[in-house]
DNA sequence: CGATTTTGACCAGCGC
DNA sequence: GCGCTGGTCAAAATCG
């Protein structure tokens, strides 16, 4: 809906509040890094002013009158404070009402369609889905969310001296709180995967299924879920001479097909991590450049993964989110323009990174291969990953997306809001981690002198980043073990305006959540709870890691605020794997 | 000998 | 209805 609206509202007041308090003394850097951290008014009340150099001289009564000027201005930033804070509680009570309405006609109009209702209503369900999944909110939560919003207003004094604007910021992800990962289709945690009922864990191809801590709500978005969501691909082509990538799960390959235009047989492979897991994945060498390796995922894990295995496939699953939330929701966070479904311009990118639609009925754009006949089928939108064009202009992947031929009326608006949306401000890139579905954040520095959702997002994802990474440090005897296509996937996602605003406006539900109790500071085990790094699947394919990460830490070390993105084309680490794919059964080793 | 791969057969969807 | 194509199945072959 408008969250995306409401969070840069919202964040514009951040800003606007840091910039007033910056202005007041500009020369504390300290505070700038307080201000950055989201405890400016906290500290702000809480330190002294700085004692003046030359005040060794000035009388007692210079030293009065400074003490009351401070305590003055301390006053006002309080009050400033306080209607911000108000500000913020009016924000979010106002989202949580349209949000509730917006249900309420959801729900309505569902009950008197149906199943296979007209165009519009289908757009509201899958509107719906994409709230309920995007945002990682049911209807049932906000009776919580109520609650938590007029405890909000509740707290003392003394409690928002302390908390000042960290109030907003504070903020902790737990599965068990939020459903962000089942929005974003995570692969389940331990817990959630034990929760599912043995029914449900003994059907092959649900990977739309949303956990029924979803609620009533979410039971009736998933009983009329589109046929959309169920086929979402996620496609990566990245240069790898290995048979397979690595993307840490085991697969079994189950069938090769020669595809049509492409003379490289098509590998069909099954995630083998638990005998119901609905994961598949195609392999196939593209016909134009045989050294590019098509890797297409379908479905979710429904158990828990390898480290490595959990970036991918939580990676494939944000993808597959960010593509379906952009389908069907395009039109409440991006702006619009008149441009076609194909939109074959050059994708407007900031961070170059190329995002553009593509129609199979159509033409495709440019840079998309249409040799590569590991071509989505008409009813599965696929969204592939790039990270063959470093050579190119940008050593960021390009991002495209293929969507169905029936999806043309519904994706236009997204199209064109698709391409010019790529307008993140800033050239870092984010780095992120999706752990089996929990998100932690936690505070950390950041040079960013203004704290808006956004910012928090990202700051999040650096600090998931760097726990992704001390964790995959002591995991893997201090080899870092997260494959290059992974990184540079999780980068194109994370850079897509969709998923950003869907990140926020799940900061931005959490905030409403969390607000007065949990910090954000507690770093914990969230980024693979239930990986078992020690107990590498037998069989798991190693094929194409890379050596990136270390250059990656080193740059995040040096540069916290700007990252260094990926390189695409990364030499590649022998296969242990078994397994092979169709370009080495039938060809040997390209180069 | 169990796990995995190979490979031809089968099935479903789609277009004509 | 027929043919084409993509995807899956399952028996046989192979591997470790």
């Amino acid at each position: 809906m408008d969250a995306a609206f409401r969070i840069s509202s919202y964040g514009d007041h951040l800003v606007k509040e840091q910039g007033r308090v910056e202005s007041v003394d500009k020369d504390d850097a300290t505070r700038k890094d307080e201000i950055s951290k989201g405890i400016v008014i906290t500290k702000r009340e809480n330190s002294p002013k700085k004692p003046n150099p030359r005040g060794s001289s000035s009388t007692q009564k210079e030293k009065d009158e400074k003490l009351e000027s401070t305590k003055a201005e301390i006053g006002e930033v309080r009050e400033e404070n306080q209607r911000l804070k108000m500000h913020l509680e009016r924000t979010m009570k106002d989202y949580q009402k349209l949000q509730m309405q917006f249900y309420d006609i959801v729900k309505q109009e569902a009950k008197g369609s149906p199943p296979a209702a007209h165009a519009d209503n289908q757009s509201k369900m899958e509107e719906s889905e994409l709230i309920s999944l995007s945002l990682g909110r049911s209807s049932s939560d906000q009776s919580k969310k109520d609650e938590k919003i007029k405890n909000l207003g509740k707290n003392t004094d003394s409690e928002e001296l302390k908390e000042g604007l960290t109030l907003a910021l504070d903020c902790k992800f737990e599965a068990s709180k939020t459903s962000l990962s089942e929005s974003m289709q995570i692969p389940s945690t331990d817990k959630s995967f034990e929760d599912q009922p043995k029914e449900e864990m003994d059907e092959t191809w649900h990977p739309n299924k949303i956990p029924k801590t979803m609620g009533s709500t979410g039971e009736e978005e998933v009983s009329q879920q589109p046929h959309i969501v169920k086929k979402a691909r996620v496609s990566v082509r990245a240069r790898c001479d290995l048979p397979t990538m690595n993307d840490g799960c085991q697969w079994r390959k189950y069938g090769q097909k020669i595809a049509k235009g492409n003379p490289c047989p098509r590998a069909y492979y099954r995630c083998t991590v638990a005998p119901s897991c609905p994961v598949r994945k195609q392999v196939q060498r593209c016909a134009e450049d045989m050294s590019i390796l098509i890797t297409t995922y379908e479905g979710t894990h429904n158990h828990s993964l390898h480290l490595a295995a959990t970036a991918m496939a939580s990676t494939t699953s944000a993808a597959a989110s960010m593509l379906i939330s952009g389908s069907t929701t395009s039109g409440q966070v991006l702006h619009q323009s008149p441009m076609g479904t194909t939109a074959t311009s050059a994708p407007t990118s900031l961070n170059d990174l190329n995002f553009y639609l593509s129609d199979n009925s159509r033409s495709r754009p440019p840079y998309y291969l249409p040799t590569c006949s590991l071509a989505p089928s008409p009813s599965c939108p696929t969204i592939t990953l790039d990270l063959t064009a470093s050579s190119s202009s940008s050593s960021q992947p390009h991002f495209s997306r293929v969507l169905p031929s029936n999806f043309n009326t519904q994706f236009q608006r997204l199209a064109s809001s698709t391409s010019l949306s790529f307008s993140s401000s800033e050239t870092n890139s984010m780095p992120v981690s999706w752990g089996n579905g929990i998100l932690t954040f936690a505070t950390q520095p950041y040079n960013k002198s203004y704290t808006t959702p956004f910012n928090l997002a990202r700051q999040a994802e650096e600090n998931l980043y760097k726990n992704y990474m001390q964790k995959n440090g002591s995991l893997v005897n201090g080899q870092q073990y997260l494959p290059d296509t992974i990184a540079a996937a999780t980068k194109a996602i994370t850079s897509d305006p969709n998923f950003q605003s869907a990140l926020a406006a799940a900061i931005t539900s959490i905030m409403s959540n969390n607000g007065s109790g949990s910090t954000w500071g507690e770093p914990t085990q969230a980024i693979n709870s239930t990986a078992h790094p020690s107990s590498t699947p037998k069989g798991s394919n190693i094929g194409c890691a890379s050596s990136y990460l270390n250059n990656r830490q080193a740059s995040t070390n040096s540069q916290p605020g700007s990252l260094v993105f990926l390189p695409t084309s990364l030499p590649f680490a022998a296969s242990k794997s078994s397994s092979s794919s169709p370009g080495d059964n039938r060809e040997a080793h390209i180069n």
